[in-house]
Formats: C-alpha cells, sequence, structure tokens
DNA sequence: ATTAACAGAGAACGCCTAGAGAACATCCTA
DNA sequence: TAGGATGTTCTCTAGGCGTTCTCTGTTAAT
C-alpha cells in the first residue's frame, strides 16, 4: 500500500507525535527525510492523505492526524492529540474507515449547551452502541447537543457527540468545558497567553475569554 | 480458489508487508517468484484482485493491500454460500470472521459530489462497522463527502454519510441524485410541480432545477 | 491596522522507476 | 486436444521523487 519514502514519512509523524503529542511541520519532517525541500513532504502527506493513512486539515500548521498504520507493521497505540479527541458526528456518520466490529455501549448523560447546570450532565440517561473504530484509547461518553452555537464546526442542534474524558486540551481543539463549577458548554478552546478563549463555531455567538482558573475541561 | 502461484505471490505480498510495512514492487516481486518479467506479475496480481484477496489503487506504486488470507484448512469443499465474506484488514493473528454483534459492515463505494461521474462511486473501496442502531431496514451503504455543498446541514467535507439505497424520496429529504445518468451529487430535494429542484446547503451554491426524467434517486 | 515570520499549497522541470498491457510461446491437465 | 495458467519480450505512459520558486493563509508582534 505504500512507498518506502511514503512508510518512512508515516512512521516519523507518527513517532513525534507519540513522543510530543504535536505533528512536525513541513520543515521538520523534510530534515528528517532528508530533503531539500518541503514540497516533496507535500506531495508525500497527499499522498498519505489519499491512501487513508492521515488526515490533515487544509491551512492548519501541524494539523496532522494519523488515521491508521500500514497492516500489522506497528498496532501502536491510537494518536494522541487532537486525533482521538476531536468530538465526532455520530449523525450523518463521521468516522474513520478502519475495520473492526466492536461497539462499546457508551453513556448518554445528558444535554449539553450554554448555560447548562453541571448537575445535568452527571447521570446516566441511555446508553448507544458505538464501534470501537471512532474510539482511542481511554474513557468516553455520548452528550446530546443543544443549541446551534457549533453549527460551522458540522456540530448541529439534536446530534449527539462522542466525548474523550480528559483533562487536559491543546489550543484548537473543541472541548467540554466548565466554567466557574457551574455552567458546561461545548466550545472551541484557545489559549491566549494565560487566559482562555472559549469560541463558538458560529458567527452569531461571541468568543468569551476566561482566566485560566475559571474552566476546566472535562 | 488459488493457483499455485497465485498463492505463492500472495504469500510472498503479505510476508513483505508484515516485516517492512511497504508492498513490494512489480520487479521485486519478479525476482522473488523467479520470473524474468514483471508482465507475469501483472496477471497474478489482477488475478488476486478479481478473487478479492487483494486490494490495489490503479496507477499507484506499491499500492496493494492484503485483504483476506486463503483459508488453509478446509479439507472438504470450502463453504460456497458464505458470499458475505467480510474483507478485512488482517490483524497479525486474528482472522476471527462472523461479527454478529450490532454493527454491521456496509460497502464504503467512494467520494461523491457535484460533477463525480457516477461510474467513480460504483465499486467498493472499502468497509466501514456500522451500529444497527442507526440504521433502518433496507440496503445502505456509505459515501465519502467531497465539498462543502451541504455545510449547512451538518454534512462537511470528508464526512462518511450512510445511505439507504431507494428509489423514492420526499421533498426536503436529502437524496444522492444522479443529474442526466452522469452526474451524481448530494443535495436536498424538492418537488416543484413536474420539476424537480436540487438545492445545497450552502449559500455559496445555487439550487439547480431540472425535468422530472433528468433525476435519478439513488 | 499593518506587518513580519512562518507554515503549508502547489506549479514546474527533470530523472528514473514502476505499472499496464499487447503479442506470442510453452506446458499441463481435464 | 482445447483452454487455462504461465513464461517471455517489448513498448508506452504515468507515477514517484528531488529540486526550485512562488503564492497564500495563519499567527504573533508592532
Amino acid at each position: 500500500m505504500l512507498t518506502r519514502k511514503q512508510h518512512e514519512l508515516l512512521m516519523f509523524i507518527h513517532e513525534r507525535i507519540k513522543e510530543s503529542g504535536v505533528s512536525p511541520s513541513f520543515d521538520e519532517m523534510k530534515d528528517a527525510l532528508d530533503l531539500a525541500s518541503k514540497s516533496g513532504i507535500h506531495r508525500l502527506i497527499t499522498a498519505l492523505e489519499e491512501r487513508g493513512f492521515l488526515r490533515r486539515l487544509p491551512h492548519r500548521a501541524r494539523a496532522l492526524e494519523v488515521v491508521k498504520m500500514p497492516q500489522q507493521a506497528t498496532p501502536a497505540a491510537p494518536p494522541k492529540g487532537r486525533g482521538a479527541f476531536k468530538p465526532q458526528l455520530v449523525e450523518p456518520g463521521d468516522n474513520v474507515p478502519v475495520a473492526a466490529n466492536d461497539t462499546r455501549d457508551l453513556p448518554i448523560l445528558g444535554k449539553i449547551a450554554a448555560g447548562t447546570p453541571i448537575e445535568a450532565i452527571q447521570q446516566e440517561r441511555d446508553r448507544m452502541p458505538v464501534p470501537e473504530s471512532i474510539l482511542g484509547a481511554g474513557e468516553h461518553f455520548v452528550l446530546e447537543i443543544s443549541g446551534d452555537s457549533m453549527i460551522n464546526a458540522g456540530i448541529l442542534d439534536g446530534d449527539f457527540v462522542v466525548i474523550k474524558r480528559s483533562d487536559a486540551a491543546q489550543s484548537g481543539e473543541i472541548v467540554v468545558a466548565l466554567i466557574n463549577g457551574e455552567e458546561a458548554t461545548l466550545k472551541r478552546l484557545r489559549k491566549k497567553g494565560a487566559s482562555i478563549a472559549l469560541e463558538a463555531a458560529n458567527p452569531a455567538y461571541e468568543t468569551r475569554i476566561f482566566g485560566p482558573d475559571q474552566v476546566a475541561v472535562q
């Protein structure tokens, strides 16, 4: 499925993400593969993406995600960082074409939106089966979305999102944030110096900025 | 099922991929099988692909993938009736078929967008498990979305959509429409009298109106 | 609001390798 | 002995990859 170079690059990216949690930049990759220019890297990335091994956010720096590894080579743990963390849509189906037949029953903890008190999302309301293939390691749960504040990220009113429980997040990731200990909301996280911005994916909503101790990531 | 040579080649490819993660080139295979020319390999590969053991990206170097391995121990006649043998990525030791739990493996038939020729979405490219819970009765398949014309319906570029095969649709439903027998596209359907409007869920795209015989719902 | 620095996108050129496929010769088994 | 599996030779075209340059989008600094 892969050529030597493609394989080499994929391994390098995978290593880097595993070690540092961040995908390497084009320049770093070009050095690693001993090339003189980034554009060769660009081509390799495109090929890897075409073959379904990588996923990339266009025009975003270091926005690579290893989707699968070559057959039985290194069954390494699923990628950390922005990859496994992104909430995935269940509705029209938004996940990765990896073959695996297992499902896990995840608890649906409730609805979430700006203003929802945290207590409302604590207890199990129902369960739904989710294919293992869209889950990484770790503990996951499901929330139903209320409101349209993330509409431009493809998250609509009534959708169910699969969320991985974690206590750290990187800038740019979509997180469930707990504000001042009471208000739970799903927003995109941006760190600006010491403060934290929570921005909605809908121009009708404003970005709100908080001090570092006001926000807790779930 | 396989001839001696085909079996030999399949084993070799499998070995190579397992060891190096890179599939061998035609030249390497020809050396391994002690042939004088690549074109014999070409024929064998084609045969293996036909029989469903290999998957290949046409016109791409080293783009081979072993889809399944021959079942060694079948002293009696191989069971024929199990046509739905799932091609799955073969993990090291695991070769367990029969996933009788609550997912169904649906074929991914390709990408779809305005302008995609229908031929491009005819053959199975991969499979993905989908929980029964989001499927109804009937035949389903999966398409990958290319383009952002349905962005306001929560269907983004790169998403996978689960589609139920049907030949009738109601106004307001989102359908895969075949226009003039060649162009396949995912749009919201509106019937206006005798004519049919296909509207995108993105203000940047125009609604197109067709006569009733120009559009076929898939 | 501008600007500067950086990263990614991608066109273009050239070289070499790789895959596709036609044509024809064996060889073996039903 | 016919047809299928194989071997072989050759040709044609496209892909893979290294390189240089240019352009554009993102982000942080002024």
